[in-house]
DNA sequence: CTTGACTCTGGAGTATACTTCAGAGTCAAA
DNA sequence: TTTGACTCTGAAGTATACTCCAGAGTCAAG
């Protein structure tokens, strides 16, 4: 599988692939003599991991090391399981945040008749004329 | 309150809350002759409502919108409420990607032994060496 | 072996979100 | 009224994450 082709499977341009294998986030399984990248199944499932991460707030950055909890080759078990553990935790409070702004939302909709009525009858409104500016 | 005291009271700086104003997600509660800013503690809330916005991957325009939600004064009713449900829906999808990914972790993290062994002995690392490069 | 679509590299350009800076003016305590 | 800390505007600079382009080379079907 070429590049363009990968592209036109992940829906992802050509050059944001080069860009991201230049930031150390996806690598093809080889390179011919004349420079041409040839990818596999697993190069697809990664560019759906990168769009997936960077939708939830995670940089590239953090994307290059979620992935290389995958694939490190010179530490322990115990570091690893660190690492791992940490990105958890951060995924957690990631949820959270979350939830509550859900529930703030939720409050909203649900007390609001959503109506063609005029903002001064809109409970959503009213609920937060007291809290903000 | 000043906005030197804002910076101090939510750790953001002033440029930065100077960039946020001009991009139309916070405004003082009002500006003297001389064009000093004055704020109230409704501002620092927003502060760090963007805060929390921006970790989760929400951009400044995204955000402005939200926080347009609190306080739209020419819209009708339905209009607010639409609005509510769209974020919702797109908080909810966030919350659903962040928990298949906690979901991944959560089954490397407690498959280890989490010790000083090899990677030959992780079984993070073997259970993810037939899936990725 | 030609041809048209595809790929390469390197560099420049764009959008977003800050961050820094200069030079001028303001605030309020002493 | 002085003084030192603070604030103003506008513009330039930085980091991140793309996006586009030129010019040269490659691929594989026919």
């Amino acid at each position: 599988m070429f590049i363009g082709d990968l592209a036109k499977k992940t829906g992802i341009s050509i050059d944001t692939i080069r860009y991201y294998e230049k930031a150390g986030l996806i690598f093809p399984v080889s390179v011919r003599k004349s420079g041409y990248r040839e990818f596999d199944d697993t190069a697809a499932e990664t560019l759906r991991f990168i769009m997936r991460a960077k939708q939830l707030g995670f940089s590239l950055r953090e994307i290059r090391d979620l992935l290389a909890l995958k694939k490190t080759p010179e530490t322990t078990c115990k570091q690893v399981k660190a690492r791992a553990e940490q990105k958890r935790a951060e995924i957690i409070h990631k949820i959270q945040s979350l939830q509550e702004m859900k529930k703030e939302l939720d409050a909203l909709v649900h007390a609001c008749r959503g109506d063609e009525s005029g903002l001064e009858a809109c409970s959503i409104v009213k609920t937060l004329e007291g809290k903000e500016q």
